[in-house]
DNA sequence: CTTCGTGCAAAAGCTTTGCAATGCG
DNA sequence: CGCATTGCAAAGCTTTTGCACGAAG
């Protein structure tokens, strides 16, 4: 199998010291989930692989971003469409999503209206939250207006 | 089919002035709903709607806890279980919920802690939240514990 | 009478699993 | 070398769908 790009080498440094093992397939799953601007689903995620390792399993995929999501790599999130989403975890860097549940749009959401909600479930319930990336549905502004006037969106 | 228990009867009016039509398959899962403690999976509200009409449809249970939702009735939520959970839906009565992804246990969250994000969304994006049942996910204090001690919990 | 909901059964989708072979460490 | 991981294929699970019949209003 050939040598996934690169940019998983440093991380993977990490990985080998905590005695967890590194297949090629783990890099090439890591170093997709890099690359992509956004979420990726399993699906996704196997159909990128595919193209630079033509004998990868989606079973391994599934396998693989859990591995990742447990290793603190990957965050999971669930945007109402059947599946889950997973996206390349930078240290410390959380953000979310508004998801309009009518015309299916996502806005990002800036942590700062979310930490104090975790810092308040801290503090006051001494339960640790995974608050790093959050899903909220509603509807848009725009949608609002739509469902208003009884008008039907795009 | 025989009549739904009883109490179902006054949400049932409602529903008939907005023009909805009432079938005793509706009012039986709105009856199962309402008397249910908790949250109720579809497979669960079939399982007891099965015991008081032997007829009642896998595919009628879905479509109607959707409708519910839709009319406001229910809420549904996401405890990562792999399936979606309803409530019945008390007039303006939100809650939430954390849950504990290593013990799987569930502890109710204040609303009055989640309120000030649904009002920021609301006030400072034009996006309107439907955070009447946020499921948080995290570690509970026990899990905290064991997770550093490295220890094992039920 | 017209419209919408129901039952039935099968399909659809994502995800998981058992087992033998392979390859990492 | 030993054991975790992979590949494969099939099953598992919740949820959805098409269609004809039946019931609500």
């Amino acid at each position: 199998m050939p040598e996934p790009a690169s940019a998983a080498r440093d991380t993977a440094e990490r990985l080998r010291e905590r005695g967890e093992r590194l297949t090629p397939q783990r890099l090439l799953v890591l170093d997709i989930l890099r690359d992509a601007p956004g979420h990726l689903s399993a699906g996704t995620v196997l159909a990128l692989a595919l193209a630079r390792y033509p004998y990868l399993n989606q079973a391994t995929v599934y396998r693989t971003l859990t591995w990742l999501r447990d290793q603190g790599l990957a965050t999971a999130v669930d945007l109402g469409n059947g599946h889950t989403e997973y996206e390349y975890c930078r240290a410390g860097e959380h953000h979310h999503h508004l998801v309009c549940e009518r015309c299916r749009q996502t806005i990002e959401l800036d942590d700062a209206l979310v930490a104090p909600l975790a810092e308040a479930i801290r503090a006051r319930l001494g339960f640790v939250p995974r608050l790093d990336h959050l899903a909220v549905f509603g509807l848009c502004r725009t949608c609002q207006a739509s469902v208003t006037a009884g008008g039907g969106s795009g």
